[in-house]
DNA sequence: TACCTATTGCAATTGAATTGCAATTAAGAT
DNA sequence: ATCTTAATTGCAATTCAATTGCAATAGGTA
């Protein structure tokens, strides 16, 4: 018996997913109280670190904030204003093969790997 | 009249570089109060803000812990064992040319990347 | 030496994320 | 269809990292 399918689960899935991006918690349970404000907040972190395991989302750590999580299956990188804070997502052929050679030389069980660009975005470089 | 050099960043800064590795917070506080247990945690905490503005030092966001923070001028990549929590250096070339290729795509100002491999540590993929 | 302001140390505060616990419920077993 | 049990939920309380307000201190320049 082991993990249920419950509706809040469902939900939170559901929402990340629709909203194709990489919002922090706070943002994605707003967008699902418009619908279902009977869902606690816990419930959110708890489904969110669950589905994570499962490797059905992913989490985001990028500095000077809360962790974030994207429901995008397709792996990709990410940028980080350290002005703004906002954060994009970048458009670029993933490495692949670096996994499989830190494995290789480290001894590591490497599942996947985060790539974090940090500068200025468009608008704040202006400034 | 701009930054001042007071003892305290100084030996936030030595310590930081002598330790050679990426300490938390916790541990570099731990390591400088050996020999300094009149400087205060805050003040570890601003220096360090301080000098990562400089680029005197870099920090590190990972997931499910706190910061932590590197003296060690060479750039290079990192693993985190999702099972321990372990952090490990990643000896392998650095990728030079993907910064000015973001800034060319998006018209950012890309000031450097961090790239984590995910996964197993070699201890850990036996358990 | 005197002045100005960055910095310090302490205590209090903020904010993210987790945890204990009683009530609920999904889903397999009967 | 009902029973059973373990996963899950919601709430409140808690933990932990990190920041902030403020009075006192101390760089560094005039």
């Amino acid at each position: 018996m082991g993990q249920r399918n419950t509706i809040q689960r469902t939900i939170v899935l559901e929402t990340l997913m629709r909203m194709k991006s990489h919002p922090t918690i706070e943002e994605l349970y707003a967008e699902i109280y418009k619908d279902h404000p009977a869902i606690s907040k816990t419930t959110v972190y708890r489904n969110l670190r669950v589905l994570e395991e499962n490797g059905a989302v992913r989490r985001l750590s990028l500095p000077d904030g809360p962790d974030r999580y994207e429901g995008q299956p397709k792996p990709h990188y990410h940028f980080k204003c350290s002005t703004c804070g906002s954060v994009f997502d970048i458009d670029m052929p993933t490495i692949g093969d670096i996994d499989a050679s830190v494995e290789s030389k480290y001894g590591f069980e490497v599942k996947d790997h985060d790539l974090v660009f940090h500068g200025k975005c468009s608008d704040c470089k202006l400034l």
